[in-house]
DNA sequence: AGGTAGACTTGGACGC
DNA sequence: TGCGTCCAAGTCTACC
C-alpha cells in the first residue's frame, strides 16, 4: 500500500478515532502478521492497554500504548508496516468458526463487517486478518490481502532502536530533508536516481508512485544516473516530492489499487496523477504517450519528452 | 560495501 | 468458461 500520504491519511484518522481507548481484545487468523510472538502471547502484551497516541515514521506506525499499575505507568509501543496491500479500519466485525467437512475447511468467508458501507461493501476491506477489540465497542481491524503487513510489541527503547525505525533516513517531508542532503548522497551512488528515491535510509516516506510523480514534476528522467543528476535538478526534485506528498495527503492518497482509508474509503490523488500507471496514455502536457520501464524490477512510468 | 535477483503472498486483468 | 501468464502502494535475504 501504502506510501507516506495514505500512512498519513491513516494516522490522523487513528488520532482522532482510537486515542484513549483500551485494547480489550485481540484476534488473528494469520499469526505470520504477528512478528515475535504468538498470537496468544501477543495478545497477552497487548490486551489493557489504553492507546496513549499514534505517530507516523517513514511508512511505519507507531501506537503509544500504556497502563496504569499500582501508580506505575508501564509503557509499550506497538510498531504496524501495512506493507503493499494493508490497511487499517474501525469498524465490526463478526467472525464465523471454521467449518470442516470431509476434513476439508469450509466456507470462504469467515470475518464479515456488521457496520454498514465501504467497510462491508468495498471488496478490498474484506481481507480481515488482524482485529484489536476496542472498549468503546468499535474494533480496529486490518485488511491485507497479501499478507505482508507486519505488527509488533515491545519496550519503547527496544522499538525506538529497532532496525525498521532507527534506519530510517530523514522524513521526506521534513526540513532536515534537504537540496543539500540529497545531492550529498547521490554524488556518491553509482545506480540510477529513481531506485535511490525507494530507499527509506535516504529518505522516508516515498514509495514507487511518488517516486515517478515527483520525478515527472521534476522533469527528470528516471533512468539518469544518480551522480549525473545536477544540484539544481536536486533542488527541483525536492520541491517536487514535498510538493507531490502534501497535495496527496490533503486528497486521502491514492487507491489505484486497494488503499482504502480508516472509514473504507477510496484516495482521490490517482484522479489527478500525472504518470503512475498511465502507460500509452497521453502525457497531460505535451500528449506524448507515457512509457513503461522496468527499473530494477519495478515499472518506473515518465514522459520520454517532457522528462529528460 | 554496494548492487541486484529472488522471495514472501493473493487475486485481478488479460490473452487465447 | 477456463487456463496460463503477468502484474501489484514494500522490504528483507542471499549472493556476487
Amino acid at each position: 500500500m501504502p506510501e507516506l500520504p495514505e500512512v498519513q491519511t491513516i494516522v490522523t484518522d487513528l488520532k482522532r478515532r482510537i486515542i484513549g481507548k483500551k485494547i480489550a481484545d485481540f484476534w488473528t487468523d494469520t499469526p505470520r502478521i504477528i512478528k515475535g510472538f504468538s498470537p496468544n502471547d501477543f495478545k497477552r502484551e497487548v490486551v489493557g492497554f489504553e492507546i496513549a497516541d499514534v505517530q507516523r515514521r517513514g511508512k511505519n506506525i507507531l501506537f503509544y500504548l500504556e497502563k496504569t499499575i499500582r501508580k506505575r505507568k508501564d509503557k509499550k509501543i506497538m510498531l504496524a508496516h501495512q506493507k503493499m496491500t494493508g490497511h487499517f479500519l474501525i469498524g465490526r466485525w463478526r467472525i464465523h468458526p471454521p467449518k470442516f467437512s470431509e476434513g476439508k475447511l469450509r466456507g470462504v468467508k469467515r470475518v464479515d463487517a456488521t457496520v454498514k458501507g465501504p467497510i462491508a461493501s468495498d471488496p478490498y476491506n474484506q481481507y480481515i486478518r488482524v482485529i484489536f477489540r476496542l472498549d468503546n465497542g468499535w474494533e480496529l481491524g486490518l485488511s491485507d490481502l497479501r499478507k505482508f503487513a507486519r505488527i509488533t510489541v515491545g519496550p519503547p527503547q527496544k522499538i525506538e532502536h529497532s532496525k525498521e525505525i532507527a534506519s530510517l533516513g530523514p522524513d521526506a517531508l521534513s526540513p532536515k530533508f534537504s537540496p543539500k542532503y540529497l545531492f550529498s548522497v547521490l554524488q556518491k551512488r553509482k545506480k540510477l536516481i529513481k531506485p535511490i528515491l525507494l530507499e527509506q535510509n535516504v529518505m522516508a516516506g516515498v514509495g514507487n508512485i511518488y517516486a515517478d510523480e515527483a520525478l515527472f514534476l521534476a522533469k527528470i528522467n528516471p533512468q539518469r544516473k544518480a551522480a549525473g543528476v545536477k544540484r539544481s535538478e536536486v533542488e527541483r526534485l525536492i520541491k517536487s516530492i514535498k510538493k507531490v506528498l502534501q497535495k496527496s495527503i490533503r486528497l486521502k492518497g491514492t487507491s489505484v489499487i486497494d488503499y482504502r482509508d480508516t472509514y473504507g474509503r477510496r484516495g482521490k490523488y490517482d484522479k489527478v496523477r500525472w504518470v503512475y500507471d498511465k502507460e500509452k496514455l497521453p502525457c497531460r502536457i505535451c500528449r506524448t504517450l507515457i512509457k513503461r520501464v522496468k527499473i530494477g524490477q519495478r515499472s518506473s512510468y515518465f514522459c520520454p519528452r517532457c522528462q529528460k
